[in-house]
DNA sequence: TCGTATTGCTTCGAATTCGAAGCAGTAAGG
DNA sequence: CCTTACTGCTTCGAATTCGAAGCAATACGA
């Protein structure tokens, strides 16, 4: 409660590098998904989940869990992939108010498509650059990160400290 | 050039891991911005950045070069920015097309509304979590890989590799 | 069983984002 | 000096994003 009010240099060494790593990562991985696949980050992300998926389906609200995104907002991407045939929705069978999302063969090929790319990308951005050991204690130090993150709800991250705004508009 | 045609296990863990961890900060961060101060991140971004200039002001090219974004976007946010008087935006000096954005008082208050809730959420999130080697690993990983993507022209990422894309649209 | 709350998803409107095109002002070549 | 290319920023239109509100199906308490 009584901790410095600033950051160290590591702390913010730390923070800074994350945000622009992960942004300069992400803004390449997007222009490859665009010009390999002419697919957007999410509409991958969703693809690949789904991939994943042993039968290749999933209901839309565990969709939006491994996706950080809003519901509206996945209802949208869903309908762009439906559109391009690369995905059906159907009512869920037990739960009648519940989309199952299903990966189609072209969605297949699509992934297909643009999964070396993706995996070049990543290598070069991310895995090349770095030692063995770097990038298992990266993963490491990450994976405690995820999860340390998961296990709080965001809501109670900053719950105090909040100082009444200086000059909000209106 | 003959690498094996995924990643293993600890490759996919750092990428996937890097992902959710700075999706996950980036957004608690945008909620406390967004509650503190009614700041977006990238305006954020934008007056922290002014704040640190030991003038307050800098170019609009300047602050487009640090922040990952496109010109109009700047353009838009800095409108906004002004429009609430957090900033002004003059033309420069010595050329007479570019425009100069400087930080008000106003601009350094909401500053200031904000920054002890964001280093609580940093705090929190990344470094509470972390031991303090854990943290220095990370931050010098992380800073290795920001030097070498920032070394790289993001172009030339993957240059190789294009697999003809399989049913595009039209 | 009935009434109410909850869940899962969609629709709607507003805000943000980007790329392409446009518009000065500046530099470079003759 | 004039023409041409380039730079710095803005405007424009289209696409994407989110939150709030809405709708149907399900779960729960009496």
């Amino acid at each position: 409660m009584d901790q410095p009010a600033s950051l160290d240099p590591t702390e913010l060494g730390a923070y800074f590098a994350l945000i622009e790593v992960s942004s300069l990562l992400r803004h390449t991985v997007e222009q490859q998904l665009k010009d390999d696949g002419d697919l957007s980050y999410v509409q991958f992300q969703l693809l690949a989940r789904l991939g994943d998926s042993p039968d290749g389906s999933s209901r839309m609200t565990d969709l939006a869990d491994g996706v950080v995104y809003s519901r509206s907002g996945l209802t949208y991407q869903a309908q762009l992939l439906e559109r391009r045939g690369l995905v059906t929705r159907v009512p869920g069978r037990d739960d009648e108010r519940s989309v199952t999302v299903t990966l189609t063969d072209a969605g297949r090929g699509v992934l297909a498509d643009v999964f070396p790319g993706h995996i070049a990308v990543v290598r070069a951005l991310l895995v090349d650059p770095l030692s063995r050991d770097e990038l298992q204690s990266l993963a490491g130090v990450l994976g405690q990160l995820r999860d340390s993150m998961r296990a709080s709800p965001p809501r109670s991250a900053a719950p105090r400290l909040r100082t009444p705004p200086h000059a909000r508009g209106s």
